[in-house]
RNA sequence: GGGCUCGUGGUCUAGUGGUUAUGACAUCGCUCUCACACAGCGAAGGCCGCCGGUUCAAAUCCGGCCGAGCCCA
């Protein structure tokens, strides 16, 4: 019978959450297992990579669980920030800058809200089960209480502070752009090159923005061009302006652009910046708000910036210094509503002091556990690259607000504490008026960044600043799962954050997942028309099936979606229903006391070191190797070869406890990978003895005890029924039928006898030959359903030698010699059997030869494996 | 442009120096077998991206090239 999932997965969905199986308890005497759960943007509906991303996070929830750990999981939701901002502009067709400042942001808290239940329902429907009772969401007054608090403690440490950055600026709008509000346009604008002299030089720069030559603050070139070599680090005057400014050096500085000689603009664009912080050259304001030139443009000041472009190049004609012009295409920043190209314009910003850090976040990464490892190098890169401190406010309107007001000179005054949560905007300052120099305080409109707000996740998490005793206990929390984008952000302040506010590390391990990707291997676009949509997959295989592609995927790297691990998913699942189903059918009906069988000990083997070797994989969050070895066992040792061969004796309600056992333990094995099947197989199966009321209230079991001597004559028996089933198929006999006869005949010193010894040859003994094999004839002739079993010694077995190698430590000492040796052996094969061989003066051990060999009995059909062949007669 | 990662049968994938390179999906045979035909058994299918180097030995280590992905406040 398939497996009815739709209906099961909605069904264990409800139980998990009516019975609270995996709320955390504060109580508890377990070791925590506390997990810094990605807050979930709140912006719509679940695409395959939240649902491919959490599935990874809840599998390891819920290993912790079974591990018999206390998990503390939170579910959450992150609601600040510009794309619900520009959802909401989107939906409603309105502006937010065009619009009411706190109605905006009453729609924007709406938004999110709609979309947070959907969400939840399909979290539940993919088996995630995060705990809603430590839930919290990043806009609440409760969370933003504590961003804010914990900008005041910054703040006093001097951690925190205000000072000038260059913001993307609209000169007609008169308002900071945020970089997803900038149009790209590609342009056709000229390149000219402009002549700058000084003592002893002179050379020719390129630039597309000739009207910002006053505020050039150096030339750069790039060290290696030799062009320019003699001239670094002399002086050349500004045309027109006359002042002084160095040639200097930087690996940045393309020797193809133009000239290969470039103005460094304090501040023009990015690249200015970077260049600016790094040879530490001085700040300008150039441009004003309303985009036109300052002061320091001399004769042009009070000029926009397009008219002084036209004339400034006149006046270089004039002077001589214009030496030509090219058009290039170049992508100019637009501003998204009325298409004006962006300036880069100094502000006064808040800041968080990082670049003191540096040293100190490359130790605090360092002693995180990295999975995978090599995730860490991109965090250490990053650092490295910084050239300036984190920016922290931002100019827009859902998001925390900044705790600061402002008199008109400048001065600040931070909120108290015990305010928290405030909005400066509508709730009055702590004091009445500036403290310095008595003027009205107005509160601040900024907001922060919104990695200001989750950066502090594992803070709020830990009820850091909230109940100390908590906090010591939670923090630092056990794991940090999240994306591969987000290093630089999430990952980093979140570092950053936590030690400068606690002195240690936020958590103890991080784990960093890929993304998945469409198909065809490339990103996943809805105008390329390759999305695929979750929830279509869950109602076509189930979440298990989902499930299975997720925990198929290697952590951190990008994966190509793959339908095909779904089917396969289901099929597994499928598999497991049909395996508790067969129990099913024999439960309570046993006759005997269970006797413990050599196939009984070999599957305890199996299952001890899959259990095993799953645990492993699962701790180094090596899903895609946990998965392999569960479904190997599962799908080959236990249906494949157990069940089929205990058929004859559970028929005969002479077994069953073995079964049952090993069933539940894989049962519980993999219930982090498919909680659904799991639970599904529990309740049906198991829980009316187990008594404990969901599989996750039970362990993954310690390794049970079994014999090594019968496991050994178990893993030999399945080895000969398999080849006798497989002899069976191939001689068109119906499995169902009964044989006559069954052979074995060994093909090496080791013997093949039975366990009994009742059908043992007269002429050897078992207790003899070392390497002994032993089948249990009674699961041999039960499952092949023979009559008779024969060790018959008069046949013919005819041995090939398939190939010959040596032991790579046999290769290291023959070295060149190697080939001609094996050509000795290949000559003379009776050389095997001897235990040394005599090569060049030395005596080579044959245990050092790999042979492999073929076999094959005269006129009889036969099946041959490790040591012996086995035949069938009807 | 920089950093990191990936490139293995038709498609996807496991595999960090040494048996005949793992498995899935798809294909082709055979089999209704008392849990499962969403099953079982078997077959075919690979110069492990390209070039060079290290080594007795390279899918695996090193260098270069080509292609793909993520990030760059």
């Amino acid at each position: 019978m398939p497996h009815d999932f739709r209906e099961s997965e909605k069904k264990w969905s409800n139980f998990w959450n009516e019975e609270r199986v995996f709320q955390y308890d504060f109580n508890s005497s377990k070791p925590t297992y506390s997990i810094d759960t990605p807050p979930r943007y709140a912006s719509g509906k679940m695409h395959i990579g939240h649902a491919f991303h959490y599935s990874h996070i809840d599998m390891v929830a819920k290993y912790h669980k079974i591990k018999g750990e206390e998990v503390f999981f939170p579910l959450c939701f992150d609601v600040n920030g510009m794309p619900i901002e520009v959802n909401v502009e989107k939906k409603y067709g309105i502006k937010m800058r065009e619009y009411d400042r706190q109605e905006f942001v009453k729609l924007c808290e709406e938004f999110a809200e709609g979309n947070i239940q959907a969400m939840i329902g399909q979290f539940q429907s993919l088996g995630i089960t995060a705990d809603p009772s430590l839930y919290y969401r990043t806009n609440s007054e409760m969370y933003r209480k504590y961003t804010q608090i914990s900008f005041i403690r910054m703040f006093e440490k001097g951690i925190a502070y205000k000072g000038s950055h260059p913001v993307n600026w609209c000169p007609r709008c008169e308002t900071a752009i945020a970089e997803s509000e900038i149009v790209y346009e590609e342009r056709d604008v000229p390149l000219n090159d402009i002549k700058f002299k000084g003592e002893g030089a002179e050379l020719i720069i390129s630039t597309t923005r000739p009207e910002l030559i006053a505020a050039c603050v150096a030339i750069a070139v790039n060290p290696k061009d030799e062009r320019y070599t003699r001239l670094v680090g002399k002086q050349v005057k500004l045309p027109i302006f006359g002042k002084s400014v160095p040639i200097i050096t930087d690996e940045d500085v393309l020797t193809d652009f133009g000239t290969g000689a470039e103005m460094i603009c304090s501040v023009g664009d990015k690249a200015d910046l970077k260049m600016i912080y790094k040879h530490s050259l001085p700040f300008l304001k150039s441009i004003d708000e309303r985009g036109k030139l300052t002061e320091i443009a001399g004769k042009y000041s009070g000029l926009q910036t397009k008219d002084v472009k036209k004339k400034i190049i006149e006046d270089l004609k004039l002077s001589g210094d214009f030496v030509s012009s090219t058009t290039i295409k170049q992508n100019v920043g637009t501003c998204w509503r009325c298409g004006t190209p962006l300036e880069y314009l100094q502000k006064e910003q808040w800041f968080v002091r990082s670049m003191d850090s540096k040293d100190d976040l490359k130790k605090w990464s360092e002693k995180l556990e990295w999975h995978p490892l090599f995730m860490k190098k991109r965090l250490e890169d990053w650092i490295d690259s910084l050239s300036w401190d984190w920016v922290v406010s931002r100019q827009r309107y859902f998001a925390t607000p900044i705790p600061v007001w402002e008199c008109d000179n400048g001065h600040q005054v931070v909120a108290k504490e015990e305010q928290c949560y405030v909005d400066p905007l509508i709730d009055p300052p702590p004091v009445k008026d500036c403290p310095t120099c008595h003027l009205p305080l107005k509160g601040s409109e900024e907001v922060f960044d919104t990695w200001m707000d989750s950066s502090i996740s594992p803070l709020f998490n830990t009820f850091y600043a909230r109940d100390e005793k908590l906090f010591s206990k939670l923090y630092p929390m056990s794991l940090r799962p999240q994306g591969q984008d987000i290093i630089r952000t999430w990952a980093y302040y979140s570092v950053l954050r936590g030690n400068l506010l606690t002195g240690q590390d936020p958590w103890k391990e991080i784990m960093v997942d890929g993304n998945i990707m469409a198909p065809d291997g490339r990103p996943m676009h809805a105008s390329w028309g390759n999305v695929v949509d979750p929830n279509v997959l869950l109602e076509k295989y189930g979440a298990d099936a989902f499930r299975y592609f997720t925990a198929s995927c290697s952590l951190g790297e990008d994966t190509a979606f793959r339908e095909r691990d779904l089917i396969r998913g289901q099929r597994l699942m499928n598999k497991i229903y049909n395996l508790v189903s067969f129990l099913e059918f024999y439960r309570g009906k046993q006759t005997e006391k269970d006797e413990m069988r050599p196939a009984d000990h070999w599957i305890i083997r199996q299952m001890n070191s899959a259990i095993k070797e799953v645990s492993s994989a699962m701790n180094d969050f090596e899903f895609d190797r946990a998965l392999r070895i569960a479904e190997a066992f599962i799908w080959h040792d236990l249906a494949d070869n157990y069940v089929e061969i205990i058929k004859h004796r559970i028929n005969g309600y002479k077994t069953y406890e073995t079964a049952y056992r090993v069933l539940l333990s894989s049962i519980i094995m993999i219930s982090p990978i498919f909680p659904f099947i799991a639970e599904d197989s529990y309740q049906r199966l198991f829980r009316e003895r187990e008594q404990k009321r969901s599989v996750f209230d039970l362990q993954i079991p310690d390794t049970s005890p079994y014999d090594v001597r019968n496991a050994q004559i178990g893993e030999t028996t399945v080895e000969a029924i398999s080849m006798m089933r497989d002899l069976k198929v191939k001689e068109k006999i119906p499995l169902s039928n009964e044989l006559s006869e069954i052979s074995i005949i060994t093909t090496t010193n080791a013997l093949i006898t039975g366990q009994s010894g009742k059908n043992m040859p007269a002429d050897r003994n078992p207790q003899l030959a070392s390497g002994v094999a032993i089948v249990d004839e009674d699961d041999v002739m039960g499952t092949l359903r023979a009559r008779e079993l024969h060790y018959p010694m008069t046949w013919k077995i005819v041995e090939r030698i398939e190939s010959i190698r040596l032991t790579p430590e046999l290769y290291s000492t023959l070295r060149e010699r190697a080939e001609d040796f094996i050509r000795k052996i290949r000559e003379d094969p009776s050389h095997i059997a001897d235990q040394y061989v005599e090569f060049e003066g030395r005596k080579i051990e044959t245990r050092e030869l790999i042979v492999t060999r073929s076999y094959s009995v005269q006129g009889m059909n036969v099946n041959c494996g490790k040591g012996f062949c086995v035949s069938v007669s009807k």
